[in-house]
DNA sequence: TCGCTTAATACAACATAGTTGCATTAAGCG
DNA sequence: CGCTTAATGCAACTATGTTGTATTAAGCGA
């Protein structure tokens, strides 16, 4: 278990060190660590999960933290994801990333995830005079951990955490 | 041209009175101002947009103004946007608002519109498992105004603000 | 019209997320 | 191995929003 957990870090540190190489920049400890993070999570961190794992196991500043997630963006090695509470969350990005995509927020353990389908054709109309560039939408319910937790409630999100969300805001 | 300006504020201001009356809550200033704020106003607003326009008229506290944008919507008079720049935009509902609709959000100006189209049935796949309850769609490009400004550059957003704009941000 | 009750407001202090400036450190090169 | 400078660490700061509490005023009945 113990083992296991460490070479799926080892893995995603030597992914993500790859990947930074590749840029032409520097091969810092804080890049490869917040992009590890990044591609280990399958789901969407904030700023604080990110720092918080880092401040513990390397040291690594909070303002460094912001400083890498913002260059990761820059290079178009992670996006950005902005939410109704405020907080930014971060997604490595990969292949099926680069198309305008929809995302999925959990009501219950707040968790953002990705969803591979493109939006690019919805069919909206606009007012006339007004022009198009972006979509950005949001899907809102409950993910699959979740739901089992909130059959019996009617619309009882915000009530239980599944373990492994709990386990990891403690983190 | 001063005269109708003031004649619209009345109109709504009576408007804004009659609605908050009808809650059976107290009819105040900073309520009555508030709203009549939110339905002068074509696109939805920020705390600061309003706050900034009432502390000159009428000294009333910006806390008070997020309590009763708060109030407005447990009350459902008006309706909160989350955007991409972690600030809360604010919007009178009427009758058109009730169904969960799109919203515009300007490249240029910043401003957000509702969109009065309903997107409640959009073709999403969720991954088995998940649960979806409730969508948030935004749509992001040049509004009438910015796009005549914009039309020489190629994505050229952030370069220049409409005269109305601008006047609305020095308020 | 005048008090009375209490909902609503003003003010101060606080919380959180993110940013900026600058001195220090360390990555990568010759 | 030393040099250059990109990247980091630290401190201070901003912006948005929240909470606690004393004071004010809306609406009611007399």
């Amino acid at each position: 278990m113990q083992k296991i957990s460490f070479e799926y870090c080892a893995m995603y540190s030597t992914d993500a060190e790859q990947l930074i190489r590749q840029t032409g920049a520097r091969v810092t400890t804080a890049r490869v660590q917040v992009l590890a993070s990044l591609l280990e999570a399958r789901c969407a961190l904030t700023h604080q999960e990110i720092a918080s794992r880092l401040e513990l196991g390397y040291g690594i500043d909070r303002v460094t933290v912001y400083r890498v997630l913002e260059w990761l963006r820059r290079e178009h090695l992670a996006h950005k994801i902005s939410g109704d509470d405020r907080v930014w969350r971060f997604n490595a990005v990969d292949e099926e990333h680069t198309e305008q995509h929809a995302h999925f927020k959990c009501n219950c353990c707040h968790r953002v995830f990705c969803l591979n389908e493109a939006i690019r054709n919805f069919p909206i109309k606009l007012p006339a005079g007004y022009r198009a560039q972006h979509m950005e939408l949001t899907v809102k319910g409950l993910c699959a951990e979740c739901l089992p937790l909130n059959k019996h409630h009617k619309l009882g999100a915000d009530k239980k955490l599944p373990c492994s969300v709990a386990k990891l805001l403690r983190t």
